[in-house]
DNA sequence: CCAACCTACATGACATGTCATTCATTCCCG
DNA sequence: CGGGAATGAATGACATGTCATGTAGGTTGG
């Protein structure tokens, strides 16, 4: 085989751009909701998916599925969840194997709270340095990508 | 105040979709080396940097400058590579406090062998996807938002 | 029916990352 | 000089994430 096929300067320096944008950027984001709110940016993404539901509720594996997260790293995040009292699991009579996991009154208090400085955060550090091309070019980019990861997959609702 | 300033359906978009991509993709990427060459990520980002220097030296400091690690990250993630070989800590003469973190051969072998196959898969998984035009937007967009998340920084050498 | 298989979920061990704190040394200004 | 502030770095406690594995309950073809 001919040796690897290396990064051009142009395709280094993108690389090395959004590398430490990605991580600067997740950094900051996370140490805001902490700090303002005491949620992670892993908490935050839960509960948003419970309270896009009518009754606050999801089973594990449509958590899983709307988050792309693995399943360990999930429950692990849901026992952790349930010690702070941000959520709930009950029993599943459907399926006896099955669980839900229920947003408490604290749950939706936490989101409720910390939603306004989040976006506040994001629009700020984020979508204010950039023109509606970007923005544009950035989600077809995104969009791209994901396609070669999981080639035929469907998009999340 | 005024409430927050949401999102448009856009930016939601191209949020979500950035999101997505970058957790899919660096999840990718931590177990393609993981799995082909023993490193994750951060082993290969600290050795890349001893790497580019001549005597495969670095203080701890200059480390943490280059790679924007927070210190204990730091110091934490040297002292498991040191325990497993990839490098060592030596004392440093000129600076009673200071340090000096040094290459093995067993590191500089890891990363010889990872390399090829880490720079392939972010070609195939990333740039092969993309045209000219959305790497150097990308790049853009990155150095726009690293300036707004640092202001008046250095770029990196 | 039922054995093989699949699904939903939990768990333990361990790697990684953060925050707060500690410690020794060096710097700097009176 | 001398003492307080700054610097370079390590550490302990704890939150988070991954991998391998366990377990109970469903599903299905012969």
């Amino acid at each position: 085989m001919t040796g690897p096929r290396w990064l051009d300067d142009d395709e280094q320096r993108a690389w090395r751009s959004y590398l430490r944008m990605q991580a600067r950027l997740t950094a900051r984001l996370n140490r805001q909701l902490q700090a303002d709110s005491g949620l992670s940016l892993a908490d935050y993404d839960v509960l948003v998916q419970l309270t896009d539901t009518p009754d606050g509720r999801l089973r594990p594996f449509e958590l899983q599925r709307d988050l792309q997260w693995e399943q360990s790293r999930l429950s692990h995040h849901l026992t952790r969840m349930q010690r702070r009292g941000l959520v709930v699991r009950e029993e599943c009579a459907d399926d006896g194997r099955g669980a839900f996991v229920v947003l408490t009154d604290a749950g939706r208090d936490a989101i409720v709270a910390a939603a306004p400085g989040h976006v506040e955060t994001v629009r700020r550090l984020f979508f204010d340095g950039l023109d509606a091309e970007q923005v544009a070019t950035l989600e077809r980019l995104s969009a791209r990508v994901l396609d070669r990861l999981d080639p035929g997959e469907e998009p999340p609702a």
